[in-house]
DNA sequence: CTCTGATCATTA
DNA sequence: TAATGATCAGAG
């Protein structure tokens, strides 16, 4: 699948495939499904990667390059409201005294994002979860203030080596949590005194109250 | 090894 | 039962 030249043929993709399962997406893509996603997490997202022609692959950068989109698909209940957090990138923690929000992969990522949601109530099984309506998301205003504010200071905690006082509780929308292969992972982070120290890798999420509320406000 | 795709699973 | 911390697989 080639990339979509254009937002609106991104969109009449997702129109065409509004309503599919994920056993007849993957059938038509001639990939196999997995039985569930125990050990396959990343499963539907490189699915809707592979169908809607996203082309970034695991590199840092939005899946629709040109366009400057960001693909997520968004697992939710029969309410419509999310069952996870989503995932945004790695957060920086070390080498980044002059980065500011307008700069940060945060923005970079969050200015224009295709949501993909997936009915996928923990008692459907794969195969039978199905794709729902799709639709382009700009944070408001008030959106990226709140943005703004969280990421300003999370990215606080990181500059000033707080990493023992790094809870998911921190921020409104976004949240520091583990990133990382296992609690064991380890990379270059700043401790209190300034130096470079080894750390668990944590990523920025957004936290299910602030992605519940962008979807009611798209599907109300 | 890092970053992507995320969800799992235990705790509070 | 929601939230937090832990975890899994693949690409590059």
């Amino acid at each position: 699948m080639h990339p979509p030249e254009s937002a609106e043929e991104l969109l009449n993709r997702c129109r065409r495939i509004a309503g599919f399962t994920l056993e007849e997406l993957a059938a038509e893509l001639a990939v196999a499904l997995p039985k569930d996603l125990k050990r396959d997490k990343g499963t539907v997202g490189q699915l809707l990667e592979l169908a809607l022609g996203a082309s970034a692959g695991s590199k840092a950068e939005p899946d629709f390059p040109h366009l400057g989109i960001e693909l997520k698909t968004i697992p939710i209940d029969a309410q419509g409201a999310p069952l996870e957090s989503t995932y945004v990138c790695v957060a920086p923690m070390s080498g980044f005294a002059l980065e500011r929000f307008e700069d940060s992969w945060v923005y970079r990522k969050l200015s224009r994002v295709l949501w993909v949601p997936v009915l996928a109530s923990r008692d459907i099984p794969l195969a039978q979860r199905t794709i729902g309506q799709a639709f382009l998301w700009r944070p408001s205003p008030a959106e990226l203030a709140t943005l703004q504010q969280d990421w300003e200071e999370l990215m606080e905690l990181l500059r000033l080596g707080q990493l023992s006082q790094i809870k998911g509780q921190h921020g409104v929308a976004l949240q520091l949590r583990p990133k990382g292969a296992n609690s064991l992972a380890l990379t270059d982070a700043l401790n209190e005194d300034g130096a470079t120290v080894q750390a668990l890798p944590r990523g920025f999420y957004l936290k299910t109250s602030f992605t519940r509320a962008l979807l009611q406000r798209q599907f109300a």
